[in-house]
DNA sequence: TTTAAATTGTTATAATATTACGTATGTAAT
DNA sequence: ATTACATACGTAATATTATAACAATTTAAA
């Protein structure tokens, strides 16, 4: 179970409490919500929610992070290539939430918004599923 | 500006709060936030917010209303035939919401869900766009 | 008609998010 | 260096969204 931050030249540019949401949430790759994210870094010296949605905005706005909408958590972007667009599939029985990178399946939104003459600055597409290991049980 | 309920058969089986909620949704055609529908029902005799997330809860179970995740809000179903999938155009500026009923795109995406091997239950699809009159001024 | 399931009403409380205000810090032009 | 500007910070208060818990009642099956 070794974190591996990559650390690269950006984050760099990121204040120190964007940096450890941002490191919190790398670390996890699962969906966190504020207010856990607050509870976990108190002892780095967070102390109220809005230092926490200021992080967080902050974040989403460069991309490094997603909200899952309907779940009120954010996640770490698993992929290089998202812009703002978002596309999760996510387990209705234990809410894992994987995003998705299927190349195959971004180029099809693209062409059906091309299809469809949606003039659009971004979207997100939640996809609800019983994941495997849920099935099983 | 004529109010046209269609208080079909099905409507009959709804109970009375869940009845003056749909009724709410259907003439406002918007999405609406559940405290603003508390306030508006206050005369209807609905008090309490759980008497609002009751119904909403049930109409959503229903397909008859949908959440618009994205914004907490909720919204009267605007087609026959979504099951619990969901697709919308929501402008970043106004916050306008439009249900879409492209048969187009919705077979678009049964298909990008079939062709990626998606084994899914529902989807919520959200488009964020500047709408025609947002994009005038 | 007895039983089980669903719905209601009410109070309290939890969880999520923002406003408001003052301060500090970095950066770029003068 | 000084000013101006934008960004970020810290803190307290408050607003918004949603659920828990419990008792009573209605509805629909069996
Ligand atoms: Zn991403
Ligand atoms: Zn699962
Ligand atoms: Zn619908
Ligand atoms: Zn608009």
């Amino acid at each position: 179970m070794s974190s591996n931050h990559t650390h690269n030249k950006k984050d760099q540019t990121l204040t120190k409490n964007q940096r450890i949401v941002l490191n919190l949430l790398q670390d996890s790759g699962e969906p966190l919500k504020a207010y856990f994210i607050l509870d976990s870094l108190k002892k780095e010296g967070l102390n109220s929610p809005l230092q926490v949605y200021r992080a967080l905005d902050k974040l989403v706005e460069l991309g490094k992070i997603h909200k899952v909408e309907s779940l009120n958590s954010f996640i770490i972007c698993n992929n290089s290539n998202c812009a703002s667009n978002t596309a999760f599939t996510i387990c209705e029985r234990c809410g894992k939430v994987k995003e998705i990178k299927n190349n195959n399946l971004t180029e099809g939104v693209n062409e059906l918004v091309r299809e469809n003459k949606l003039n659009i600055t971004r979207y997100n597409l939640e996809f609800y599923v019983v994941c495997n290991t849920c099935k099983i049980n």
